[in-house]
DNA sequence: GCCAACGTTGGC
DNA sequence: GCCAACGTTGGC
C-alpha cells in the first residue's frame, strides 16, 4: 500500500540500467528486432524493479557486461510492463525453472525497443572516473544486479559521453 | 532462524 | 581462467 502508494509519486520517466551478455544479446541485437522481450531475470531485487515500478516509457541504459571492455551501448525504453517470463515454463529452455508455472509465476519480464546505440561506447573504466558519477550502482564494488535504478542526472551524463566527440 | 555449502556474476 | 562478492538452498 505504501509501496505502491510512493510509485504514484514517481516522476515519469525513470531511468534504468539493464545489463546484458552481449555474447548472448547485445544492443545490435535489439537494433536489429527493434523491440524484445527482456527475459531471463533470476534475482528477485531485480525482479521487483521490473514488476513493481518500470513503467512504459521509461528510459534505460543498455549495459554490456562480461564484455571486453563493459560498458554502457546506448539506450532503450520500456514498451511492455512486467508480465511473466514464459521461459520459466518452457522444460527444454534455458530459462526453465520448475517452481514456477503459469498459474503462479516467479519470474516476469518486460519488453524494450531499440533507441540508440552510442556513435562512443562509454566503458566502465569511464564511468568510474568520471565525476559527479560516483553514487551510481554499477560502478559500486559488490552490486551487481542486472536491473538497477538510475537518477535521471546521471543518466544525462552518461548519454551526454555516449555523444562526446 | 542460522549458517555452511554451493552456484552465479562479472571485472580483471 | 581466476576469484571476490553475492544470492540461494537446505540441513539442523
Amino acid at each position: 500500500m505504501q509501496q505502491s502508494f510512493l510509485n504514484l509519486m514517481q516522476p515519469y520517466p525513470q531511468y534504468w540500467l539493464m545489463k546484458s551478455e552481449p555474447n548472448s544479446f547485445s544492443i545490435h541485437d535489439l537494433e536489429r528486432l527493434r523491440k524484445s522481450s527482456w527475459d531471463g531475470v533470476r534475482n528477485y531485487q531485480a525482479r521487483n524493479f521490473m514488476r513493481d515500478q518500470m513503467r512504459i516509457g521509461d528510459l534505460v541504459l543498455f549495459y554490456h557486461s562480461n564484455a571486453k571492455p563493459p560498458g554502457v551501448a546506448g539506450t532503450a525504453r520500456v514498451c511492455r510492463e512486467a508480465y511473466p517470463d514464459f521461459t520459466t515454463f518452457e522444460k527444454n529452455h534455458k530459462g526453465f525453472d520448475p517452481k514456477s508455472n503459469p498459474e503462479k509465476p516467479i519470474w516476469f519480464m518486460v519488453d524494450v525497443e531499440f533507441v540508440e546505440i552510442f556513435p562512443r561506447f562509454v566503458p566502465l573504466e569511464e564511468l568510474r572516473r568520471t565525476k559527479n558519477l560516483e553514487t551510481l550502482l554499477v560502478i559500486r564494488k559488490g552490486i551487481r544486479l542486472s536491473v538497477q535504478p538510475v537518477e535521471k542526472k546521471h543518466f544525462e551524463i552518461i548519454k551526454q559521453l555516449g555523444h562526446k566527440l
